[in-house]
DNA sequence: AATGTAGGTTAAAGTTACTTTAAGTTACAT
DNA sequence: ATGTAACTTAAAGTAACTTTAACCTACATT
């Protein structure tokens, strides 16, 4: 199957603008183009972005994650190096979880000053507690 | 207890620039300064610090962030709407957790994707497997 | 045949949240 | 008196897009 740009962006929920981003910083290596010069992406192009995406969301910049495509041209001496990677991502994903965990807890103390707050009528309800500080 | 810009960015993990920023766009009012302009951050500014990294965490731009700020020094008026925010970023949290933890998902798949190829010796042990598309 | 609209194209400027640089001040130790 | 460490501001640079401007092309409608 092949996609106008239109339709890739729709198909991934990324827009035809950070496509050609993407394809201009080297993201989206022979994308093919029509005798008008308008691309045309197949599902190899679609699941490349999958994988962009992802390593995206590992909070990976654009230009270590065109150094991974740039490692897929290399073919099976890379590898082992691609391997490491994603062991790397993996960590960093987790590491992100666990920290996002730790801001929930934060989140539910707020949650907690608020609803007494509000249920006291004022914010003093909590003033000179130790260590709670009201901002 | 006062301290300089250094040692706050020191017990934030803040850089220095970024609280400059940060009293910039109206997130930190009030901050002291001595008869030499040298600004001086208090334990309150600290906490303040710590709740804006929280929201910031929770995927808040500063923009939104200052009218958090704004919104505390209007008092015990705004207590309902600062809890609202507070549930609302509960929400996004968990919804950034559970979409890490399917990126973890993703990302197992391509572990084990490379594993195999690499005992295989070659990325072509995947090839035509069912949707299995090499990238 | 002309005209509208729904796509596509590029290059360049704008945005967010910082970071870095440049140029200067002030306090203190050698 | 000279160095250095920490502060100051304003402005420019960066990342990852987004938006805008100006243009092309195909196709349906008046």
């Amino acid at each position: 199957m092949e996609y106008s740009i239109g339709e890739a962006a729709e198909k991934t929920g990324i827009t035809a603008s950070t496509l050609r981003y993407y394809e201009k910083e080297g993201l989206l290596p022979n994308i093919k183009r029509d005798k008008n010069g308008i691309r045309s992406f197949c599902d190899e192009d679609l699941e490349r972005l999958r994988i962009i995406e992802c390593l995206k969301a590992t909070g990976m910049p654009i230009k270590d994650i065109r150094k991974f495509i740039d490692l897929c041209a290399d073919g099976d001496d890379s590898l082992q190096e691609r391997y490491a990677l994603f062991l790397d991502r993996k960590a960093a994903v987790q590491k992100q979880i666990e920290e996002l965990q730790k801001i929930e807890k934060v989140i539910d103390f707020k949650c907690w000053y608020y609803q007494t707050a509000i249920e006291a009528g004022t914010e003093k309800v909590h003033a000179g507690k130790n260590k709670i500080i009201a901002i």
